[in-house]
DNA sequence: AATTTGGTCAACCGCCACCTA
DNA sequence: ATAGGTGGCGGTTGACCAAAT
């Protein structure tokens, strides 16, 4: 009855990843790109399904990804905004930057649920946040507040469609009115730090994803990853590569030594 | 000190929508 | 028109840890 997992059936890894697992992941998707997250892995030399290793990107490794707990202003948006979406959890994080749509629905599920749940029962009874959801996608309209929010994330997703290189869910996430400048400088608790600028949106250096794909074009000649001059994202292959690596392996370990990584790390 | 309970969160699973040939 | 491939999403699980008993 229960089909087996794809990755088990291809002798593939499952389970947490691993920080080596994590650079080879960074490192591969810095060079190249993922244009195509099923072939990634396999490119990438990794031992994991295509499906995994965009998660683990999305939910962890992306660089704008904002770390630490939630403040209580994101938290109460979370609420107003569940109230209105519903679980629509990517929604809810288009509209809040840097947070992934899988933290979210954690927060939602261990406190702010509660929380919410005692709000109602000392005040009126239970919103049902279904409604406005169900509503709008019966009638494939959102209400008029909605309408804006999903329209921009629904027209970049288009505009990205349209253009050659391909992008997943955390680029739209991004796409909201929230302008987000990602500042990579260390801090004592190596976190990255998003800070909310403006209402106007734009998040990413524009020439990330033309860089990405530049990069990916270059490599798409080949089957194996190759050697691609010229300015990738977040760093200068030639010139702080393994810097670069440095500071990803810090984040996750803490640690100041680097590793050595079989493959494209030549 | 040992065990139980509850909270947290990364990761997986299955379904669905979209795209393309 | 349609079948196959792929990405994205939401629900769920399970490992880990800390607090409580």
């Amino acid at each position: 009855m229960v089909r087996a997992p794809c990755c088990e059936k291809m002798g593939l890894k499952k389970g947490p990843w691993t920080p080596e697992e994590d650079l080879i992941l960074i490192n591969y998707i810095q060079q190249f790109g993922h244009g195509n997250w099923r072939a990634l892995p396999k490119l990438a030399g990794l031992l994991r399904c295509g499906k995994s290793c965009r998660l683990r990107w999305i939910n962890y490794l992306r660089p704008d990804i904002k770390r630490g707990n939630f403040t209580r202003e994101e938290e109460d948006s979370i609420i107003q905004l569940h109230e209105m979406l519903g679980n629509r959890w990517s929604a809810i994080a288009a509209r809040l930057p840097g947070r992934t749509d899988n933290e979210i629905k954690n927060v939602w599920h261990t406190h702010l649920k509660k929380r919410t749940l005692k709000k109602t029962h000392s005040t009126i009874p239970e919103i049902k946040t279904d409604s406005i959801d169900d509503i709008s996608r019966k009638n494939n309209t959102e209400t008029d507040f909605i309408n804006v929010e999903e329209s921009e994330g629904m027209e970049f997703n288009r505009q990205q469609q349209n253009s050659p290189q391909q992008c997943s869910s955390d680029d739209s996430s991004l796409t909201t009115d929230d302008t987000t400048t990602i500042n990579n400088n260390s801090s004592s608790d190596n976190s990255m730090k998003i800070e909310l600028l403006s209402d106007d949106f734009p998040e990413m250096d524009e020439n990330f994803w033309s860089e990405v794909l530049s990069a990916d074009e270059s490599r798409s000649a080949c089957d194996s990853p190759v050697e691609v001059s010229g300015q990738v994202p977040f760093c200068q292959l030639e010139s702080v590569q393994f810097d670069s690596m440095d500071f990803w392996y810090n984040l996750f370990t803490g640690a100041g030594e680097s590793l050595e990584l079989p493959g494209i790390f030549g």
